[in-house]
DNA sequence: TATAAATCTTAAGAAAGTCTTAAGATTTAT
DNA sequence: ATAAATCTTAAGACTTTCTTAAGATTTATA
């Protein structure tokens, strides 16, 4: 299943670094930021399921970020960290925040909130989304939607010729034998020489190539095998 | 035009006043229990949003409840306050509360916290907008009233076809293999490959698709599963 | 450049997955 | 208790995908 994203969002490293040995042992996946900037564009890029953001940071505080991050992104819950005025709390709760923890924070209860947070991703079989997309060049596959794109556009893979690419983008730069393809792919083993993953090689690259006489994407070394190239 | 309702569930009817007061002045509704049964009553009869509910209570305490209204209930929010030991704080979260506030609080916090959980509702001040509609394109499931609409029209499910467009439209875009789908919807392990998975499937297009044959929402993508197309 | 080995290409039949239908079983409502 | 609605199962139709084999092409090497 699919793991849950923490953005962490503090300028003391110490805390941040605290922060991720706690979440990564409670399995979540964590992404850092030192400032709200950097927050909105690790948002961008990420899949992001909840966020820890200090109010006092440089460049762009806590509450700004978390203004412009309520303006366009309703998925992430919000909390703040800060210094224990009452005001501020209520501020930045007003502000879009969901809940806040006052420093300094026992870690324990930090979990708990968060576990608490994140049980929206789980609560009645949904399951939690993730960073799922395996990237090279222009290449994007979309382990949940079970979809390729190929500089943007939607390519639409049969379940084998999926198998094989996810194989092969799982393991970016590295060269597989045709047997050992079939053996991941079809997990049984190969005792011939298998022309049928040629065939489906070939298939592939007439979807995912410019030019399949020259690939750019699915490269053959002769007498050894396949591998995705790594861009 | 509803308001947001709020149960306050307090054996200490000082405490239950002042939170009425503070309440009505934000313009939500207060509905009163003076124990858990009387919580679970007031939750059966009438249109609850959130509650504060204390944990030390006669008759039935706090976490009891909390854990039997989570057991049934998905919609309100619970928020239990208790005496400040952090251990009963993250056992309280653990069992379903969403968030809690240490005896004595501060009402203003107390405020900034239950419209933080609030917001769920949508921002339009205290009027409860329901929040609990999934949408992609001309389909939208209401997941409270339990109704789809397919542009706009309402599109009568069986409990069994609901339980799987839930499941497919939590997950807008993930493909989910039939066995997955069975073991989600059904909650029981799918030994055979189940066709009455494809059965309701062609139901459910028959219903909300123009052409079953070429549908626009319900997708198969061969050989891997089934998904609702993203738009 | 000739040769062998590996890969590529093609097309047709085989296999696998999905769709549809209908009938009987089960559940729900009255 | 009965009727109505829903669910499950099974079988065959249908569609898509996979495999195979044979010949063509490409590559490495002498």
């Amino acid at each position: 299943m699919d793991k849950l994203n923490v953005l962490v969002c503090d300028d003391d490293k110490a805390i941040a670094d605290a922060l991720e040995i706690y979440l990564k042992y409670e399995n979540y996946g964590v992404i850092k930021a030192t400032n709200g900037i950097q927050a909105l564009k690790a948002l961008a890029e990420q899949e992001i399921h909840l966020i820890l953001m200090d109010i006092m940071m440089p460049e762009m505080d806590g509450l700004s970020a978390t203004i412009k991050i309520r303006e366009e992104k309703n998925i992430p819950i919000i909390m703040l960290s800060a210094k224990s005025e009452d005001t501020d709390k209520i501020t930045g709760l007003n502000f879009g925040a969901d809940d806040y923890v006052t420093k300094p924070f026992n870690p324990l209860e930090l979990m708990a909130r968060v576990k608490s947070q994140m049980r929206r991703y789980t609560s009645l079989g949904s399951i939690a989304v993730k960073n799922n997309i395996l990237k090279t060049g222009g290449l994007e596959l979309d382990t949940e939607a079970k979809e390729l794109r190929v500089d943007g556009e939607i390519v639409k893979l049969t379940a084998t010729e999926y198998g094989i690419i996810l194989f092969l983008m799982k393991n970016i730069g590295h060269v597989f034998s045709i047997a050992q393809i079939y053996e991941h792919v079809w997990d049984e083993p190969s005792y011939s020489v298998e022309n049928t993953v040629s065939v489906h090689i070939r298939r592939i690259r007439e979807k995912i190539e410019i030019n399949p006489k020259d690939p750019k994407y699915l490269k053959v070394v002769w007498g050894i095998g396949y591998k995705i190239e790594k861009y």
